[in-house]
DNA sequence: GACAATCTACCAACTAGTAGGTATATTGTG
DNA sequence: CACAATATACCTACTAGTTGGTAGATTGTC
């Protein structure tokens, strides 16, 4: 049955998301989905596995979600909102970080091969966002001093750090964020995009 | 000896911003401080009450910095910049990040007590950032588009994104921020202040 | 003597991980 | 088709080690 993989993984990947990898336990897995924890231990050898394989499984799926953004608008200004819709939703959750964030912060507690994954997550979402930066600047509707690398890191950042801030201090945390990064490349309020 | 107390929280505190409040145990501190265990237990009878001073401690400490830095500089551009220079501190460490993000991220980890010493900590961080940018948009020295509390909530949620990306990243993931962040508030580059 | 700081020696609970076994499919081979 | 071999998915029961925390004795200092 692949489904129970999958399964573990979303258990594991919400476990992640709310407590973090050192936080959770086979034993928690185990007791949200019924079934043993040498079970457990059966489809994923070790909690490494396990947690390369969420990091991996979380890579494609995000990546997967940016790529359809791409292609769903072809305005950049409406991709880059499309990318506020979907890490809102994280928010909306109530309890949830985004998985890089809470690796991120376990750096120097989890293996290399976990760390390269993320490492990679990382890299690709920043040029993903890039991209869109330099295309909307090259439109004219996105407007932002300094370089789109610069922009993409910055932006990249402020929404890691306020999912975080939002989940401990209230949702008001991530919209003001979200105003704000959109209130500094409109052009400065010289109209609606 | 008031000193060993002082000892203890500074190794928890280097262990909190290296790895993670729940990825270090009073056996790590012991270890590194060459007491036993049990002793540390005589000073923080529980994890609880070590976390809680920590947290205590680190607010005293950080808030006092930023007061330092509000005496220190009467022009806000200046008190930002310092402000950029000691958080940029944390960076240099080369594997530390802020402890409110360490914390945040073990947001449903920790008790009740340590939530509210991490919120009031954040929302005095937040607080003073928006005096100071508030201020610096009064005088003209600063310029930013929307609301001071709103780019107050972005620079405090960039940085703590930055320092976790820097630190699992590089470095650069930190200048590139502050050099951002600096770009769109100087007016354009419509002139070096 | 009082008291703080420290020690050794413990404890129950939890951790990741293993050993050994069972029941049920799937697959290759005569 | 029949049947052995193999693989999958799961189980109970265990290991060795770590966790936060405690009890009680010892030491040094005012």
């Amino acid at each position: 049955m692949q489904d129970r993989k999958e399964q573990i993984l979303d258990i594991a990947g919400e476990l992640l998301q709310t407590r973090s990898f050192s936080s959770f336990s086979y034993q928690d897995v185990s007791d949200r989905i019924g079934i043993s924890k040498a079970s457990i231990h059966h489809h994923f050898p070790s909690k490494e596995d396990l947690g390369k394989a969420l990091a991996a499984r979380y890579r494609l799926s995000y990546l997967n979600k940016l790529e359809e953004i791409t292609q769903k608008y072809e305005n950049p200004w409406d991709q880059f909102e499309a990318y506020l819709t979907l890490v809102g939703e994280v928010v909306k959750s109530g309890n949830k970080i985004c998985p890089v964030g809470s690796l991120q912060v376990e750096h120097n507690v989890i293996s290399k091969d976990m760390q390269d994954e993320v490492h990679v997550t990382c890299r690709a979402v920043q040029s993903w966002l890039v991209g869109v930066l330099a295309e909307g600047q090259k439109k004219g509707v996105i407007v932002f001093p300094g370089t789109a690398e610069d922009q993409g890191v910055l932006i990249h950042s402020a929404i890691q750090g306020a999912l975080q801030n939002a989940r401990a201090e209230g949702p008001k945390q991530f919209t003001a964020v979200a105003r704000q990064l959109r209130a500094g490349m409109n052009g400065r309020g010289k109209g609606k995009r």
